[in-house]
DNA sequence: GCAAAGTTAGAGCACTCGTTCTAATTTAGC
DNA sequence: GCTAAATTAGAACGAGTGCTCTAACTTTGC
């Protein structure tokens, strides 16, 4: 049968080296200036060994992001302030950033298409969880708001404002972005005082 | 001086037939999937002699879906429901993933890049403008809710709903989409009994 | 220190890209 | 119908792509 062949110890810090490479490219010029050549040059080591494809590498990127996310996401949505909690995970610029490159390289790389629905499905029904339980404490109606639209409302109203934001568009996001400071603590005082 | 060199009658036919090839391929395999000899291949006409380059095409591109878009909008805020008339624009699936992907692929076409921020600019204060006008009729308080927020969560709540539906992503888009009807059943008999 | 396995750099392959050039064809205006 | 301009198809160029292969190099376990 097939030996263990173990890596020696310094792979999977070249790996992660790769992985970092790949997402400082993504973020600057878009993912589809993640090619071989760049990601070498960027990482000084040959992506090819390490992962095979450039499908491959996209997956891989997606997954250490992924995991990553989800367990951030729980944490907030246990913690005292979830609604807050959450927010700050949403409106994370590099974090929206990335998640919109990844999502648009789905589009023509099926392998990473998989893992973007399944993380989507995964997320959503993490939130929809908590906002079921949680929604009342905050005065909020659950038939007019019932937790998929709260969900689809949080991680839509922070994609606009951190996008807009990061890429320079002048659309008033310092405004947007203060009203909803003052409607988190509004919400998560009304909270503590039920 | 230049001789007037008039263009043939057919040329402007031929050109929008290039824009509606250089649509559908992005709505079909994403932007990057726009190059010159698929667009040759999909409108049966070569690309080059009516724009020059691949970034004409795309400023070409965005320029029209633009006039068309401001148009529209400005009509529904100034419609009898504006808020329904101005979600049914923003939910149009085949709008919002032409934007995503022209808003992508001005991250690396600098001539485009200039032309989404203008959108991005313009869009917004004629949903601020006329928001700030008609938002009291609605009920809706103007210091928890301004303009600038409602207009960046309509949109980002189109953008999700509409991307999560169009990719098959199970994450309860329908419900979500059929709460914001009633939301705005409610909205608009609201505003008519004002 | 030595063998075996892991890892590397570099060349190379077959392909696609955006764009330009040229020679041929089609059209418009008279 | 003729001429001048508009338009076309097709080849070609230099550059860049993902990926593979090979020969060298480095580390590991004994």
């Amino acid at each position: 049968m097939a030996e263990p062949r173990r890596p020696r110890a310094a792979t999977t810090e070249k790996r992660s080296r790769i992985l970092d490479a790949a997402e400082q490219i993504m973020l600057k010029d878009g993912y589809a200036a993640v090619t071989s050549r760049r990601v070498d040059a960027e990482a000084g080591i040959k992506l090819h060994y390490h992962f095979g494809s450039l499908d491959d590498l996209f997956v891989a990127v997606f997954r250490r992001r992924a995991e990553r996310s989800v367990d951030r996401l729980r944490d907030a949505l246990e913690s005292d302030q979830p609604l807050r909690a959450w927010w700050a995970i949403a409106s994370d610029p590099r974090g929206t950033a990335l998640l919109v490159e990844l999502t648009a390289a789905a589009n023509h790389r099926s392998p990473l298409q998989a893992e973007v629905a399944e993380l989507a499905r995964d997320a959503r029904r993490l939130e929809i969880e908590a906002l079921s339980a949680i929604l009342e404490d905050y005065g909020i109606d659950r038939d007019e708001f019932p937790p998929s639209l709260v969900a689809a409302a949080v991680q839509g109203l922070a994609l606009v404002v951190v996008q807009d934001e990061v890429r320079g568009f002048d659309t008033a996001h310092g405004e947007a972005k203060a009203a909803i400071e003052r409607l988190l603590d509004r919400l998560e005082r009304g909270r503590g005082a039920r």
